[in-house]
DNA sequence: TCCAAAACTGCACTCATGGTACGGTTTCTC
DNA sequence: GAGAAACCGTACCATGAGTGCAGTTTTGGA
C-alpha cells in the first residue's frame, strides 16, 4: 500500500500525496460532493492557497485521486496474480492461490476495507467529467480482460462443466468484491468480504475442478 | 413500480411522493450530499417554504427516501420469489424461475438498473444519522434472511456437492446485484446486470442439482 | 356553502463552502 | 545568493442549507 523505495521527489510532492491520503479517505466515507477543500486542508495543515498551488480545482483532485487509486489497485493485483503463478504452474491451483491471498488480504485490513472509489464515483457520476468517467471505465475494463485472460488459462486444461461465459465469471469477480465491500461497510462486518471471495473461489472450483 | 390503487390520499401525500421521486434519482445520480434541496423543489415546481413544510430538513427527506426504497423493493422481492414459488412446487426450481424473473426485471428498465439507494448511502456514512445506518443495515439482513430461507429449503431436498456455507450464498445475491450495478453503471452498459444474475443462477444450478 | 385545516408562497435573513484573484513570504536547490 | 518552487493571507463572489414568520390559496368535510 505505501510508497517504498520511490524516486526521491521535491517536497511538493510529499505535499501532493498527502493530500491526495486525505481526500482519498474522505471521500470514501462522505462522498466527492460533501467533502470540503476546506476539511481537507484543515487535516493537511496547509491552506487553501497551498491547495490551489497544487491542483487546478476539485476536479483536478479528482482526476489525481483516482489515477493513484487504479495505479495502487493495479500493483495489487499484480503482485497477488503474479503470486498464485510463481507457488504453481497449474493455472487452476494458481488462480485459487491467488484468490485466497486476495482474500486474506482483505481480512488483513484493519477496519475493513476502506471502500472502492470507483463505486464511490459511479454513485456521483454526474459530478465528474468525461476524463473521470472514462478513467474508471477503463481500468474496470482492464480488470476484467486481466481475470478472462487467467480463465482462458484454466479452461484450457480444464473445460468447465457447465456452460459459462468466461467474459461473465471474469467480471463477476469485480462484482463480488465491489458488492461485498457496500456490504460490510452497510452491516459493519468487514469479515463479509473475505467469505465472498473465498465463496467465489468454491465456486470457481466447482467450475472447472474435475470430478 | 407505480403505485396502482393506492388509498386516496390527500395532495400533500402526493407532493411528498413527487419530491422524494425526483430526489431519489437525482440522489443515485450524483450523491445525496451533491444533491441541492434547490434543484429538487425546482423539477418538482415548489417553493423552499413548500418543502420544509413537508420535510423538516435534509436528513429527514432521506429517511424517508430509505423507507421508500426498501419498501418498493420489499414488494418487488415478494411478487418475484413469490411467483417463483407458485410456478413450481419443486424449492430449487422455483428458485431457479424467481432468479430468471429477477434478471428479466432488471433487463426490462428502459435505462438500466438507476442504482442502489443503499450502495450509495453506503458510500456517504457520515452525512446520515444512526436512524438511517439502521434502516439500511436492517433491509440488507432482512434481504439476505430471505434469500437464506429459500436456499434452506433448497438443500433440504438438494444436498449442496461442495461444502458450502448457506449464509454466504444468500449473501453472494445481494453482492452481485450491487456489484453488477456499479459495473453496468460504470461502463454504460446495462446488459451486464441481467447477465450476473443469470451467471449466479447458472452456479446455484451448479451447487444443487444433481448431475 | 362555509370554515378550518392543509398546502403552500414570499421574503429576509445567517452561515458554510467552492472557487477566484493576487500580492507577499518562506524554503529549497543549484 | 539568485531564482524557482512551495507555500501564506486576505479579500471577494456565488451558491446552497436552513430558519422564521406572515400571508395566501386549496381542499375536504359538516
Amino acid at each position: 500500500m505505501s510508497a517504498v523505495l520511490e524516486a526521491p521527489k521535491g517536497k511538493g510532492e510529499a505535499t501532493r500525496e498527502r493530500i491526495l491520503e486525505i481526500a482519498e479517505a474522505a471521500v470514501l466515507a462522505k462522498g466527492f460532493g460533501a467533502t470540503s477543500i476546506e476539511e481537507v486542508i484543515a487535516e493537511a495543515g496547509l491552506t487553501k492557497s497551498g491547495f490551489f498551488y497544487h491542483f487546478k480545482d476539485k476536479n483536478a483532485l479528482a482526476r489525481e485521486m483516482v489515477r493513484r487509486y487504479v495505479a495502487t489497485n493495479d500493483r495489487l493485483f499484480d503482485e497477488i496474480f503474479g503470486r498464485g503463478q510463481q507457488l504453481s504452474d497449474d493455472p487452476l491451483q494458481a488462480f485459487l492461490i491467488s484468490l485466497k491471498l486476495l482474500a486474506e488480504t482483505m481480512a488483513d485490513l484493519p477496519n475493513g476495507h476502506p471502500g472502492c472509489l470507483i463505486a464511490s464515483i459511479c454513485y456521483q457520476e454526474r459530478l465528474f467529467d468525461r476524463e473521470i468517467r472514462d478513467l474508471t471505465a477503463q481500468s474496470v475494463r482492464d480488470w476484467n480482460a486481466r481475470f478472462r485472460t487467467i480463465l482462458d488459462g484454466i479452461a484450457a486444461v480444464y473445460p468447465p462443466r457447465e456452460p459459462v461465459d468466461l467474459d461473465d465469471v471474469a467480471d463477476m469477480l469485480s462484482c463480488i468484491v465491489d458488492g461485498a465491500i457496500i456490504m460490510s461497510k452497510t452491516l459493519n462486518d468487514p469479515g463479509r468480504l473475505e467469505r465472498q471471495i473465498m465463496l467465489f473461489r468454491s465456486l470457481v472450483k466447482l467450475m472447472f475442478a474435475p470430478n
